[in-house]
DNA sequence: TTGAAAGCGCTAACAA
DNA sequence: TTGTTAGCGCTTTCAA
């Protein structure tokens, strides 16, 4: 455990340039020099010491990912594409689950002050953009998925929540819906923000009044969800479908409507977002939205790795699409036409 | 970005040495020198680097997690509970998600040899005992989760498979069930072997002899183990309950019942493990077993680091107890008594 | 109580 | 085509 350059340089009669240079094939070796240096390498066992290397080229090859909890299904297919980019790059990840905790999340940026990492990928960060903005100015390098951070060097990917939104919503009202609730998630969520922007768009496009009371925050939980559905459904008797900006809370909202004996679709449709592997297996399967999270990942981890040695960044922020899954939760018609 | 310890010894007037005591607390530092540096250390906003410290230490306090597939909630929860274990004594992980492929996953090792990290965990490696042996007696120091290695530096962790295994089926056979059904997870799964010994001991104590043909292999998935339940009924059609060595399988079994025509219970009795979010999703929810995942991630990490200075290892394997949640889908008595 | 200096393993500027 | 040497930022031995 342990070889050195210095013991390979030794066996193989040259000096330690040389040894680094046949590494890194950088510079003109002799083929025959570089054949015998490659064997002896070979016969040592020899392996560079990855962190003698950061030190001197003042880079480690390692990313952080800063993720609000592992556990939660999108956050690991977000992982999973970020990986996969840092890998095919030679870069490692360093894991930060905030566990949903917004001070930790802010302790982990020490990885970048320490140089414990060159770059951070923030995964639906909770610190504010301002803070962001701040390292981003002292020249540490972010990456950020789930916002879009108003800064010419922070690379960001989003999906097209208002888009897809305003289409659910339209689709309830060529239903024949008119009476549609909406649960947010969180005041601070920009996902939960935008996807009230598309359900506010997509009532206006299908000429349906705003009502603000059919809008209730569910905090992207299912237990808040239940108790979102049912605080709407007592204002308002006339609802008969709802839009969840997530699965949790539409799961919430299935266990509100059994307690309620309202029945899905039938009485009260129901439309998520996320595509958790659940929604194929409740009853009735759950419509939902499918984000491309993996692909994202990959995405925006790929252009940042490749940018992450320039001040200027010319491509900047990705928006991907995402693809509406109808199931049975939303497959009542309503209208008499 | 970049203050050097250097810089804080200059602006200090001191030598590099008594910032480093004071940085490490180490020695006797005069007090007040010691607030003259810290002071100094505040105002210049110094971060010791931690690449250099790791240079200089032989010790990177960094770990390796290999999973297979960081997807799978399973994984995800250990992961969480090394984490936590290892940020709580100040080391990072690094995510290895080898993606289910073997040879990446003995790929990954190399970050022990180039010393990126000081250990790795490996989590439900499907690398040979031979190969993680190796690898220990070149000194390399891993932790395993799943499985047992006879190897005296290398802690592990596993659940009781045997135990609960055992109990389920005796919980069927008191139930009156006769011809229980196993559906196996692969050959060189340790878990699926176990809860295979679980289900012969469980039969043997209840007095019910074994029958081979009522064992099939679902590979650990929905599909297979949807493929499994078919070969099994079309074998012997007078089984009345099947154990499925995970959840994915027993949602398998879901669907053969399903367009089969047997219902669930009622017809079949079903048992899966893992306590999936989805159990209590499904109709009928679905009896599992909950294993503590973060917490024997977190229990073998924290032994492990502490040990991971010592050559001897006193406190070596652990093995954490499961619970097992009856639900409606082994909820019938087929006794006559 | 403090400091000078060596050295961890590597790369690269410069020289030959 | 190859080698000498300085130095990345830190800790620690030894001496004062």
């Amino acid at each position: 455990m342990g070889v050195t350059i210095q013991e390979v340089a030794l066996h193989a009669g040259v000096s330690v340039t040389t040894v680094s240079r046949v590494l890194n094939n950088s510079q003109q070796v002799k083929e025959k020099t570089k054949i015998k240096v490659l064997h002896i390498i070979q016969e040592l066992g020899y392996h560079p010491n990855a962190t003698a290397k950061s030190l001197r080229n003042k880079k480690t090859m390692t990313l952080g990912i800063l993720v609000p909890d592992i556990n939660v299904f999108i956050f690991s297919e977000f992982i999973k594409g970020i990986e996969r980019a840092a890998q095919s790059q030679n870069y490692n990840v360093i894991i930060c689950d905030a566990d949903n905790n917004m001070v930790k999340e802010h302790e982990y940026l020490a990885l970048l002050k320490n140089q414990t990492v060159d770059a951070f990928v923030l995964v639906f960060p909770t610190i504010s953009d301002d803070l962001i903005k701040e390292y981003a100015n002292e020249g540490y390098r972010m990456a950020v998925i789930g916002r879009i951070i108003d800064c010419h060097n922070i690379p960001c990917c989003v999906t097209n929540n208002v888009e897809f939104s305003k289409e659910i919503i339209m689709h309830f009202a060529k239903q024949g819906h008119t009476d549609i609730a909406f649960i947010s998630g969180g005041q601070h969520s920009n996902d939960s923000i935008d996807r009230l922007e598309g359900y506010i768009q997509g009532l206006k496009l299908s000429q349906l009044p705003f009502q603000p009371e059919l809008i209730e925050d569910g905090a992207f939980n299912e237990k808040k969800g239940y108790e979102a559905f049912k605080r709407i459904y007592n204002k308002n008797r006339n609802i008969s479908a709802v839009y969840a900006a997530n699965d949790e809370m539409a799961i919430g909202v299935y266990k509100a409507c059994q307690e309620l004996g309202l029945r899905i679709p039938d009485d009260i449709a129901v439309i998520g977002v996320d595509d958790n592997r659940m929604c194929k297996y409740v009853t009735p399967p759950l419509s939902s939205v499918k984000q491309p999270n993996t692909e994202m990942g990959y995405l925006v981890t790929q252009m940042f790795i490749n940018q992450l040695n320039e001040e200027l960044i010319k491509e900047r922020v990705i928006i991907k699409a995402s693809q509406i899954f109808y199931r049975d939760s939303s497959n009542k018609l309503i209208a008499s036409y």
